[in-house]
RNA sequence: GCGGAUGUGCCGGAGUGGUCAAACGGGAUAGGCUUAGGACCUAUUGGCUUAGUGCUUGCGCAGGUUCGAACCCUGUCAUCCGCACCA
């Protein structure tokens, strides 16, 4: 059949199903299954990341109606932030890459213009979603789809609503938060507005401040644990800085960071400028106490810090190479004006001990890397790290922490007590705070960034104590497929911190009790699988009328019916169908969103609902390759759902998307394996036609052998999808099946058993209907059934039993291998079975063996066999050898009757005659030496 | 740097203490079928081999536990994911 035809077939199957409305899902007295997939952002057509991770769901939907549940499984779409409204504003600027972005898509100049407007996405593109889910075959009731925003005031009441709950309940707070800015167009720069510095984050310092006169000499500083070790300061002499008002304090900083303090909650007002030079050998007062000197250094850069650093020369491998190149340089000492022997006279401070170095670590990195000057830039870098972290994670503060702080922290591990450290001096005249960016930060507006400390910004509250003990609970009584991401979770939970829940542009909510905000898109997509359970029955009402007593009533079963201002009977039915439907039972997603949406999802599920509504389990997987390249533009393998519908059909995408990978490791989409997936799949459907109800009456062994594969694949089949495990499942389903069925046919000399191959077919098709429905429809059609396969029950194993099947295979094997060898055509095979006592050793070995590996012992306890005995040379060669490979226990009636039954089979496979010869029976095939579970061969 | 995951033939991947490491899929090679190609069928696909249903190696690397390790433990290297206001 023609692909084109095929898809007419497709097409056929869509249609029955959405005329018999089998995926509307209506609350009744079954089980229910509730799963669901993150609403997709809808900025462009669905890819093949979207197709894995949803078929993950979709396959596990059809599999749970199969087996008797009231399954619902809706699909909404996610408008919610800056992405689609900034690039609707680039398309109106007519910007070329996002112009080529669009045209990419296949879209014409035409259309593109209307992209101008973000509505027009939002229009567009969740109709297109719809066609792909819908073209794909899932089973979703679309009844209850929905857009998000403000776009829908349905939704846009539910998250206020979301959010008055948090509120109450204090888990959204009010606060200061750094964010980078563009100082020019005074707006935040996320990740992606940014022309260079993609990932650099704020990085906070500790302000250090050093008492001149009446002034403030500033510092900054990432390492505050070793502030006792300050033996001097150092500035550029050429470098521009400033005096500044800051609070009222005059200091003495870099312009730069007068600048950006302004930003920082900062009054600051520049006095006048200061060159660098100006500063050199001019005295401060430290937090220590001490007195020191300024000097001069080159290395000092005024772009980062205050342009002015503090020296630590015992742990600052910078420090301490500026301090030995300046202590040998009398020129410089001269010219601004040092005494030398001043110079000569600062020693480091030791202030850390940190095993595996000396008093002074910095002077054993030095020696140990054989960093010669300052201008060793790459050997400093090294030397910094490794003290860093040798510092950090090994190192103990000295005595010098013993009175100068509130607490003591002499003997205490830096690791420990850097943090207090660090809060004890900014709360002291001598420290502040400081926000600088990890790297430079270049805006789209051409401006560099900075970071700004806002201070109205909102938060969930996800470092609340109590609030991760809620999460806690909710994760542990989970399922997670697969477990072993468990421990990642509960990393996350630990590590998530207050997470700013509002921006100032882009499409949303606003935040009921201050409109000025809108609520981030990863915030107002924690619990709206709630929604999907009344979606469908709220388009009956006009949003106006929804308020928050309503959703109390619907979500928590709270207030009184008769006081709410919609339609009672509707309210009421909402009630018990959220009832009904919640919790959900299922969500899956890629891993990558463990670290925010799914983990926000368990935050805010526990805030809000009773712990019977909170999920019930949660589904992550790898990212889809395809053709074992990362999916890519550039690449030239990006592949949407919807190339791959047009290029394979549902069915063979369904099939090679699932087949590609599971649990959490990367997904392979092999497009050879989908381009030959659907004459695969046709042949299936030829095979049943030919088959179903037609064969032999009589019951021969492989006829057993074969229904207990069958059961024993059913088995298997089913607990793979259970556990989500859907690439196995095809494995056995399809291909290990596949294979079963060729050496049955073989076997059978083409005459399958009536029964036997009838149930094959139907278990078959049943086994892969959640995954390929069309051709199993088709197929279930043909076999004469009248409901969908869709609502089929799934099939039940019989008994499983032992059979001699595999022996005889390998038996051909060997034989076909001999004549191989030998290289000629066979007039006569004999099969040579192997002794009686051979059996019983055999059987004797391998219990023992489990026991002990005591040569000696067991040659002790099989030799109290008088059968045995009797073989004793024999009988060594054969126990030495099962102690080295081990040993299995074979039937030997079993065996000899299943060469015996399959004497006919081996004929027709050969063409010569067959014949068996028992050991005991014959010298000969003594002398052959066959052993259990192998025959000797002999080729005529 | 932090946290997590992964590492098995030419490739994708099974296998998590013992009967056979490499199921299954793909690729490659040979043969069959075919006007040809594709599809399909059969066989081969670590090394050695005196060719024997032979021997042996091998599961990122290095150690260890064990009668026995791809699997457990320790260390190490490499790759991937995430690290915040961004969907």
């Amino acid at each position: 059949m023609l692909l084109g035809d095929w898809m007419k077939t497709e097409e056929k199957w869509i249609k029955r199903w959405q005329e018999a409305k089998i995926f509307e899902a209506k609350p009744d007295n079954r089980e229910k299954f509730f799963g669901n997939f993150p609403y997709p952002y809808v900025n462009s057509y669905l890819h093949l990341g979207h197709f894995y991770s949803s078929m993950r769901l979709e396959a596990l939907s059809r599999y749970k109606r199969m087996n008797g549940f009231n399954v619902l499984y809706a699909q909404g779409w996610h408008c919610t932030g800056s992405p689609i409204v900034s690039a609707a504003k680039r398309i109106e600027e007519k910007e070329p890459k996002q112009w080529g972005i669009l045209k990419m898509q296949g879209f014409s100049d035409e259309q593109i213009e209307k992209f101008a407007d973000p509505e027009a996405w939002i229009d567009y593109f969740p109709k297109e979603a719809k066609k792909d889910f819908t073209d794909m075959g899932y089973s979703i009731d679309f009844r209850r789809s929905f857009i998000t925003t403000s776009l829908n005031p349905s939704y846009d009441k539910f998250i206020r609503w979301q959010f008055a709950k948090l509120k109450e309940k204090n888990f959204v707070l009010k606060g200061h938060f750094p964010v980078v800015w563009d100082p020019k167009d005074n707006t935040p720069v996320g990740d992606h507005d940014r022309i260079e510095g993609e990932g650099e984050t704020p990085q906070e310092y500790v302000l250090v401040k050093h008492r001149f006169a009446e002034k403030w000499i500033v510092s900054a500083t990432l390492r505050p644990d070793t502030i006792m070790g300050v033996t001097n300061l150092y500035v550029n002499p050429e470098s521009d800085l400033c005096e500044a008002t800051v609070d009222g304090e005059a200091w003495i900083i870099s312009e730069k960071t007068a600048f950006e303090l302004s930003f920082q909650d900062k009054k600051v007002q520049i006095k006048q400028k200061i060159k660098g030079s100006e500063l050199i050998g001019k005295k401060v007062k430290e937090f220590s106490g001490l007195e020191v000197p300024i000097l001069p250094a080159s290395f000092v850069n005024t772009n980062v810090g205050t342009g002015i650093v503090h020296s630590v020369p015992s742990d600052s491998a910078d420090d301490l190479i500026a301090l030995y190149d300046l202590q040998k340089d009398e020129a410089t000492c001269k010219k601004y004006g040092l005494e030398m022997k001043e110079v000569l006279a600062i020693k480091p401070i030791a202030v850390l001990k940190i095993p595996g170095y000396n008093e002074i670590p910095a002077e054993d990195i030095i020696k140990k890397l054989g960093i010669k000057s300052q201008n060793d830039k790459d050997k400093l870098k090294e030397a910094k790290e490794m003290l860093y972290k040798d510092g950090f994670y090994k190192g103990t503060l000295n005595e010098l922490y013993k009175k100068k702080f509130k607490k003591d922290y002499s003997g205490k591990k830096v690791e420990d007590e850097k943090e207090s450290i660090k809060e004890e001096i900014i709360a002291s005249e001598f420290g502040d705070r400081y926000f600088q960016l990890t790297g430079k930060v270049v805006a789209r507006s051409l401006s560099e960034c900075i970071i700004k400390i806002v201070d109205d910004q909102w938060f969930m509250a996800y470092g609340d104590k109590e609030w991760k003990k809620l999460a806690h609970e909710c994760l542990d009584n989970m399922k997670l497929y697969p477990e072993k991401t468990r421990s990642q979770f509960n990393y996350v939970l630990d590590w998530l911190r207050n997470w700013a829940c509002t921006r100032e542009f882009g499409l949303g909510t606003r935040l009921p009790w201050d409109e000025k905000w809108l609520i981030e898109s990863l915030s107002d997509s924690t619990i709206y699988m709630a929604y999907y359970t009344i979606s469908h029955k709220l388009q009956k009402i006009d949003a106006e009328l929804l308020d928050d007593n309503f959703f109390d009533y619907v979500f928590l079963g709270k207030g009184d019916l008769k006081k709410l201002k919609v339609d009672k009977k509707l309210a009421q039915e909402m009630r018990e169908e959220f009832d009904y439907w919640y919790p959900m039972d299922f969500r899956t997603t890629g891993k990558d969103l463990i670290q925010n949406h799914m983990s926000f999802c368990i935050f805010n599920h526990t805030a809000i609902f009773p712990k019977e509504k909170w999920p019930k389990s949660f589904g992550l997987n790898g990212h889809v390759m395809v053709d074992g390249d990362k999916m890519s533009k550039s690449k030239g393998n990006f592949v949407t759902m919807r190339d791959a519908y047009r290029d394979y059909g549902a069915d063979a995408a369904r099939f090679t998307a699932l087949s590609g990978g599971e649990s959490i490791d990367d997904a392979n989409f092999e497009r050879e394996m989908a381009k030959n997936m659907p004459a695969k799949l046709e042949a299936m459907l030829a095979f049943a036609k030919q088959h179903h109800n037609k064969g032999r009456i009589e019951k021969l062994n492989i006829d057993r052998w074969m229904d207990s594969k069958i059961n024993e694949i059913i088995v298997e089949v089913t607990k793979d999808y259970e556990e989500t495990l859907f690439r196995s499942a095809l494995q056995l389903a399809y291909f290990d099946l596949q294979n079963a069925l060729k050496w049955y046919m073989r076997r059978c000399v083409n005459s399958p058993n009536k029964e036997t191959i009838t149930r094959f077919i139907e278990v078959q098709t049943l086994l892969l209907a959640p995954i390929t429905p069309f051709i199993c429809e088709e197929i279930w059609e043909a076999l004469g059934k009248k409901e969908f396969i869709a609502l089929a029950r799934w099939p039940q194993a019989g008994e499983i039993t032992k059979t001699n099947e595999e022996f005889v295979k390998s038996t051909l094997e060997d034989i076909n291998s001999v004549i191989r060898l030998v290289n000629i055509k066979p007039q006569k095979v004999t099969l040579f079975i192997a002794d009686d006592w051979k059996y019983e050793l055999y059987s004797i070995l391998k219990p023992m063996l489990e026991e002990t590996r005591d040569f000696k012992a067991v040659i002790g306890k099989t030799m109290q066999n008088e059968k045995i005995k009797k073989h004793g040379q024999d009988a060594m060669k054969i126990i030495e050898k099962a102690m080295k490979s081990g040993v299995n226990i074979y039937d030997k009636e079993a065996e000899s009757l299943a060469l015996n039954e399959s004497v006919d089979f081996l004929k027709n496979e050969l063409g010569c005659e067959i014949e068996i010869i028992k050991a005991e029976e014959s010298k000969e095939a003594k002398a052959r030496n066959a052993l259990p579970g192998k025959v000797a061969i002999l080729v005529k």
